[in-house]
DNA sequence: ACCAAAAGACTACAGATGTAACCGATTTGA
DNA sequence: TCAAATCGGTTACATCTGTAGTCTTTTGGT
């Protein structure tokens, strides 16, 4: 997925599902777009499957294909496969130290790590 | 970065520094790439400023132009502003599990996760 | 000194991405 | 009812990406 098409996700996202022009409503507003550019993103993320239409009178309706950490997740093992195929450590250790976090969220992490079996060296 | 490039990088990181002739050895043997294609990646890595060039006698030896990790950080930070603006635990929750760590590595982000500040709800 | 091999440079071309205009159908405000 | 606004669809086009052929120059071997 290329960097215009996250910005639609976002938005759909935020939606959780919305009309065509709710998406370029947005985009104009944020990014400038022309409306056929939001609906052109609209179209290649349908085809692409990450979206799903639904017709409602003469509109169409966009909701997400699946949920958004199940769409993340691809695209962060896309960049692990993709970019270090296992040196996953310093990577994790910048994206903490760059990220808010919740309480809750830290919790989390620490539980996971203190279960994670350690790999051999 | 594309999926393709990142393959001649991970290539040169390895060598730390080689010449065309060792990357496309590899690309052909591991994808069976033909030697221009590889040469072509390398030009566009050298154009993008991913990698740097000097020349040895009539070869060019080929290095990174930056340490890998920041590369990597570089790309992280794009998957995370692209996709989700904050939102960002339930994804390294997802990476921590799917991934590999060594000892220290675990350690050191316990260590990351203790110092790290919560950000308020 | 010559020729085959290898290096880098230039060119190519299909598919993906970024960005958008135009078009025909329909809804709707006056 | 009639024109303006809107809808989705179609088409466009420049750039980037994936993949590779060709050309010219260099060079190592004989």
């Amino acid at each position: 997925m290329a960097a215009a098409e996250w910005k639609v996700m976002r938005i759909i996202w935020r939606y959780q599902s919305c009309a065509a022009r709710d998406v370029y409503k947005e985009t104009a507003a944020e990014f400038g777009w022309a409306p056929s550019t939001a609906k052109t993103l609209l179209r290649r993320l349908v085809d692409k499957g990450y979206l799903q239409v639904r017709q409602i009178g003469n509109s169409f309706l966009y909701r997400p294909a699946e949920p958004a950490i199940k769409t993340l997740a691809g695209a962060a093992d896309a960049l692990l496969s993709n970019a270090l195929e296992g040196a996953v450590g310093p990577l994790l250790a910048h994206m903490v130290k760059k990220s808010k976090l919740t309480e809750e969220e830290l919790a989390q992490l620490r539980k996971l790590l203190e279960e994670h079996q350690p790999r051999e060296k």
